[in-house]
DNA sequence: CGCCTTATCCTCGTATGACGAGCATATTAG
DNA sequence: CTAATATGCTCGTCATACGAGGATAAGGCG
């Protein structure tokens, strides 16, 4: 019985395998003995698991540089023939891909500007980006992931106010529907990548939040983002902290996003909205060291951030806080501010041991990591691996040979 | 070798015992056969592991009514020496108990007023309870599960308005070390019960609410909870979506705990802060169908309620959100502005169709419902069916003999 | 240079979990 | 009484994983 029809959800197949493609992705260059001591393998098994993984062009060993006695000891890589994530990021000006390996590496690493900020230009260069990697990988390419700076709802881009763009169905990227498509929000693709591979990486329950225009992130647990019914939890910018008369884009009023980017910043300088509160934002923190006036405004929008943070503390008791995008320069521009505000908006119990509030680790590139990161989970999932298994022993070896 | 000396974490082990127990009780009553058929089991499999389990004193299994035709199948029973859970609840009157099967079924149910409100008269009281369910179970008796009207952080309860309790240690009550205690904040184990057995079966995420002396809750990822780092998560009623010149009890100001519950009623009907609040609240309720000031603030208090659950549902994505306390009577004493507030404060994608708010199907037994199935979660799972099986095997049958 | 120490790898026997096919069994419907 | 139906049981097979014991490939040292 070669092809093994498929067990019950729950059977153990492949369960040690997908551990094996984790560490590999969180620990790069890894050698098979340390592998075997970090899951507890007895080195018998740890014999069998990677010669298993070796026929099914999971994995191949080199030998590792030796170092001290005793019987020199492998390094895991990744298979050449092995599968394949493409990995993309949609920002404002710009959008990235990069080809990712089990182990996590990103090869084929490009960026380009948008033609137009077209939706369909824009998507039609992803597609075809898609099409590339389809055609010069085959079905190596085993799953596409996507991080875009907009609201998303189920596999739909809902609301990106960066973009400039309405609802848009993301779905018809990947051509063949066999290929799995996944779609996250940036924010909280960066607080995956910043629990995984950053700053949280000893944290259990971890919160993430960037500040770009308006605040988006993520609650992680044990690496794991908490994305909601249809993947668009995250949004903690359109809770309404602020004050109830302020209407915000999206709909509602009171929301948190209107105090803690560059259009605050604008309102306390008594100017008028930005049309890129971005960019306006960073000119303002770059003038703060200077001028009084933009680092009372600062100070204004720190203690609004830190007292949402404080009250986000509250209500998801983690370990630690991550802060990215212009978070970090918020908070260094005036930070004494932000430190009282924090505390003052805890609750008594947490001030005795405040969880940290830290700069994030990856910058730019936390999205892209982060779908990287999504994505190889897809495809070392137990499910996943069996799918390889299955294409790779029964179908007549490699070529399309009849079946005799 | 009799005794399997620990596998490797991961190791499939009692993973499908631990799943029938589980389907045992969400299903009490269940069939045999209509187990096999719920998890995919094959018959010859599903004779297999009911017999394993019926040795290790896990279920037992008697005749089931027939209906039609066909060869009769049997209902799947716990076990007269299997493992059961004390769950516990303490209020800020009385605290109940039961003793739990692995069908989820209370036996021994009590409930019994405080002698006294004092910390140490309560846990004393606990721990007699605790001790004599030892001595009459055994080491049947596998957890103990405690739901607090209070905020809990790790094994200590840090504050609880409505007991009168500073910082309490609860880890005391059970004298046995090695018996698990679990404890958790009764709004998060209502809203457990809720996601389980309750109103929100059907959704992966789903938000509990409950307004009392102001208000808590949980968030729940497939009928578990997310309890932060410490398990102090949850504690949404100290979000400053209020006024920030109030302060609150709890050290920080601006939480809105002080806008929906008896305290915020008060203040719209110029009264000073009740001693109770939610015995005063309950009566501005009663009083709301025949009083127009009283319903004109109750009013105030669903905008508020309605508010703060629609900046949480942009936060969440949640699928579902369920009321329980004091929330589904301030809800229907004034619907109309609780159904208009809580659109307004959506995000516009959201209002196709916004998530449901229901009413809890669980009234007051929420907690302790909850408590019950996060104990019996413990004692099922599969490390802990190792253990059950390890000393129900190696070591002598039954009594202390000694080893030869 | 050869032996010892150290670290790792490999082989083999065995336990355990789970599938699938085929047959056995217990009931109702007619 | 027989057919239909639903379920249970036995047995052969496969896959995962453990454990023990021996094999192997280095460095260290006399």
């Amino acid at each position: 019985m070669a092809s093994p029809s498929r067990q019950r959800a729950g059977a153990a197949r492949y369960h040690t395998a997908s551990q094996v493609l984790a560490v590999m992705s969180r620990r790069p260059g890894i050698t098979r003995a340390e592998l075997a001591r970090e899951l507890h393998l007895t080195s018998g098994f740890a014999t069998e698991i990677t010669a298993r993984m070796r026929e099914l062009r999971l994995l191949t060993e080199a030998a590792a540089p030796v170092r001290g006695r005793g019987r020199p000891t492998t390094v895991l890589q990744p298979h050449p023939e092995g599968p394949v994530v493409l990995a993309a990021e949609l920002r404002q000006e710009d959008w990235q891909h990069a080809v990712v390996t089990v182990d996590g590496q990103p090869h084929d690493v490009r960026r380009q500007a948008h033609r137009s900020r077209r939706p369909a230009t824009v998507l039609a260069a992803v597609r075809q980006t898609v099409a590339q990697a389809r055609s010069r990988y085959g079905d190596r390419l085993r799953a596409v992931s996507l991080a875009v700076a907009g609201t998303v709802h189920d596999r739909r881009l809902v609301q990106a106010a960066t973009l400039g763009w309405g609802a848009v169905d993301l779905s018809t990227i990947t051509v063949d529907p066999s290929l799995p498509l996944l779609v996250g929000n940036d924010a909280t693709l960066a607080g995956v990548a910043e629990a995984r591979t950053g700053a949280a990486t000893t944290a259990g329950t971890a919160l993430h939040l960037i500040v770009e225009v308006g605040i988006g992130g993520t609650l992680t647990i044990d690496g794991t983002p908490v994305t909601g019914a249809h993947g668009a939890a995250g949004e903690y910018g359109h809770l309404p902290l602020g004050d109830r008369r302020r209407h915000c884009p999206c709909g509602a009023r009171g929301c948190w996003d209107l105090d803690v980017d560059g259009r605050a910043l604008a309102r306390h300088l008594g100017e008028p909205a930005p049309a890129d509160p971005r960019t306006y934002a960073r000119q303002i923190l770059d003038r703060a060291a200077d001028d009084a006036r933009a680092r009372q405004a600062v100070t204004a929008v720190a203690q609004a951030l830190a007292t949402g943070i404080a009250g986000l503390t509250n209500m998801h008791d983690p370990h630690l806080v991550t802060l990215g995008g212009l978070g970090p320069a918020i908070r260094h521009t005036a930070p004494a501010a932000f430190e009282g505000a924090y505390t003052d908006g805890l609750m008594a119990f947490h001030r005795a041991q405040p969880p940290p509030v830290v700069d994030a680790a990856h910058g730019d590139d936390g999205p892209l990591r982060g779908a990287a990161i999504i994505g190889l989970d897809h495809i070392t999932s137990e499910p996943a691996l069996a799918d390889w298994a299955l294409a790779r022993r029964s179908p007549s070896r490699r070529a399309g040979y009849p079946p005799a």
